[in-house]
DNA sequence: CTAAGGACCTGTCGGC
DNA sequence: TGCCGACAGGTCCTTA
C-alpha cells in the first residue's frame, strides 16, 4: 500500500520515539516476509542505539552504531510505536523493543514487506540503482524529459518506475497524471517538454499534499500513532470508475496498464 | 538493452 | 449463507 507519503508519514511519526533509544529485545514472529528475516536480527541490534530514521524511496533506514536496518512496507506493512507489552496480533511479525519500554511493530498481512540488514546501505543492491526522490533537487521536468527520449513505455509506467523516479506507486501516478492532464497511456518519448515540466510539478504538489494529509488510507494504512491519512478525500480520479471528472463531469475511464488499475479522464487528459 | 509476465501473500468484495 | 474468482497501495526476477 504506502507510497512515498505513507511511509514519509510513518517516518515522521515513527522518528521522535526512536531517535536516541536503546534497542533492547528484538521479536521476530513471522520471518518469512519478502526476504526471509535474519536469524541474528536480535544479536546485531540488541544494545545499538537508534541514531537517525531515514528514508530513500519507500524504504525505511534506522541508523544504528554498528549499520543501518532497511524496512520496507511492501503493499500492506505499516510500522507503529506501542507500548511493550501491548499483544501482539496475527500479522504483527516484528518488534524492537526500546529501553525506554516502546515497541516498534511492524504489521503486514501480505508480507510483502522487508526487513533487511546492512552496514553500507548506500552500496546495497536495492538502493544503489535508484532513481532520484520527486522531492529532490534533482527531481524536474528537464530531467524527466531527458530521461524519456527514445522510450516506448507508457508515461504512467515510465513514472511509475525507481530507476527513473522513486515513491511514486499507482494511486500518485494516476493522481499526477490528471493533475497534469497527461493521458496515461501516452509513450514517454512523445511528449513534449513543457508537459514534462507540468507533470513534474503536479508529482511535487500531489506528494506534498498527501504528505500534508497523513498519507491515504484506502483500507488498513496508519502512521507511526496509528491514525490514518485523511489525503483519501482528496483522490480526484483513482479507484472512481464511472464517476464524473472533477474537472468536466465527463466519466473517469479505467483500463490496464502494465497490470495495475489505470485511472483517467478520457476528456482532459490527452 | 527493453518489455512483458509471473511470483510472492492474505484479505475483501461482488456475483451467483 | 457459501463458494469462487478478481482484485488490492510493491517490486524483484525470469523469460522472450
Amino acid at each position: 500500500m504506502p507510497e512515498l507519503p505513507e511511509v514519509e508519514t510513518t517516518r515522521r511519526g515513527i522518528a521522535p520515539h526512536l531517535t536516541g533509544q536503546v534497542v533492547s529485545r528484538v521479536v521476530v514472529r513471522q520471518p518469512r516476509l519478502r526476504w526471509p528475516v535474519p536469524a541474528d536480527l536480535g544479536d546485531r541490534l540488541c544494545g545499538q542505539t537508534i541514531q537517525a530514521v531515514g528514508r530513500r524511496a519507500k524504504y525505511l533506514l534506522l541508523g544504528l552504531g554498528n549499520g543501518t536496518l532497511i524496512l520496507h512496507l511492501g503493499m500492506s506493512g505499516s510500522l507503529r510505536i506501542v507500548p511493550a507489552s501491548t499483544p501482539s496480533g496475527k500479522h504483527d511479525h516484528v518488534d524492537l523493543i526500546l529501553a525506554g519500554g516502546e515497541c516498534l511493530r511492524l504489521t503486514d498481512p501480505r508480507r510483502f514487506g522487508a526487513v533487511i540488514w546492512c552496514e553500507a546501505p548506500e552500496r546495497h543492491t536495492l538502493l544503489s540503482g535508484l532513481g532520484p526522490e520527486p522531492l529532490g533537487e534533482a527531481f524536474d521536468g528537464g530531467y524527466l524529459f531527458e530521461r524519456s527520449r527514445n522510450k516506448g513505455v507508457t508515461i504512467k509506467q515510465f513514472i511509475m518506475d525507481s530507476k527513473v523516479v522513486v515513491g511514486i506507486g499507482n494511486i500518485y501516478a494516476n493522481e499526477a497524471l490528471f493533475r497534469a492532464g497527461i493521458h496515461p497511456a501516452r509513450a514517454a518519448g512523445r511528449i513534449a517538454r513543457a508537459r514534462h515540466e507540468r507533470l513534474a510539478a503536479a508529482i511535487r504538489c500531489v506528494l506534498e499534499a498527501a504528505i500534508a494529509q497523513g498519507g491515504t488510507t484506502l483500507r488498513d494504512f496508519v502512521g507511526g500513532d496509528g491514525r490514518p491519512g485523511y489525503f483519501a478525500q482528496e483522490l480526484q480520479v483513482y479507484g472512481k470508475p464511472g464517476e464524473p471528472c472533477p474537472r468536466c463531469a465527463t466519466p473517469i475511464r479505467q483500463i490496464q496498464l502494465g497490470q495495475r488499475s489505470t485511472y483517467f479522464c478520457p476528456r482532459c487528459q490527452t
